[in-house]
DNA sequence: CGGCATCCTCACGGATACTG
DNA sequence: CAGTATCCGTGAGGATGCCG
């Protein structure tokens, strides 16, 4: 036996987002990471390469980029493959299991930006409402 | 001028998730933020007390789930509804705004739970060839 | 009951340097 | 070019205790 117990005793549930010790907690936060968001729509749109993705997703640090690439990777989201040529030349692209996955996302992020003038605002009227309940405090 | 000049200057272009100084990124993060998920799925069937939140969303602290719906308050996702009496009485539900963030999240997290069994299955393939790559070394 | 304040830990994540 | 290795700061987030 490979696998602890209360691994065991969780696949044998239904798989519950709302469990803590079920696996679909991880794939969820795997998939919604700050950056994995980002790449996944990214990649909707075909293979890119290692230094493509670190230009097209703004503020990512190489760091970031390779370890949410690798985890992308082992969970069965992104294909890599590294043509062994000099200079090296590594491609990504999403695998159909991936592919669900960035449609999501990707909508979610297009949703974000849609959104963006009435988070702010309702930002803006928060804040004010904080402020004069404080000031009505003294 | 109560913001900073870098803020202006993102808010005239078209938001951009893209972009690393875009507000669209926050509003992202946000929403996929991992309790945030969670809370904005729970909600989707209605309205629900802190203590309701807490017993649902298992594994979640008190201090994560407060701060947590005080973001999603202030994003405007969230309605808080306070009632004046003893014990005290708090109501949370989903804005309009909300409710469209809390159905794209809820897809998302449905869809983790039914590709379970996928992504095990690849990250057992994966880290057998890692395995087997590791011992061609030596 | 529904918080808020405090302390504390740890791992997320950035910066830098090095390698094939 | 596409990483890996290392150091290190910050902040997410848990535990505990107090309050209206």
């Amino acid at each position: 036996m490979s696998v602890r117990n209360e691994t065991v005793a969780a696949q044998l549930r239904a798989p519950d987002v709302n469990a803590a010790d079920c696996p679909s907690r991880l794939v969820l936060e795997h998939v919604t990471s700050r950056w994995a968001v980002l790449l996944l729509a990214t990649l909707l749109d075909g293979t890119h390469r290692f230094s493509e993705l670190r230009r097209t997703v703004g503020g990512v640090s190489e760091k970031m980029l390779a370890q949410t690439l690798q985890t992308l990777e082992r969970d069965g989201f992104v294909h890599r493959e590294a043509h062994p040529v000099i200079p090296p030349r590594v491609e990504y692209s999403l695998t159909p299991l991936g592919e669900e996955a960035a449609r999501q996302v990707w909508a979610l992020a297009r949703w974000a930006e849609s959104r963006v003038p009435e988070v702010l605002a309702a930002r803006e009227v928060h804040d004010r409402e904080k402020d004069s309940a404080a000031k009505a405090r003294g």
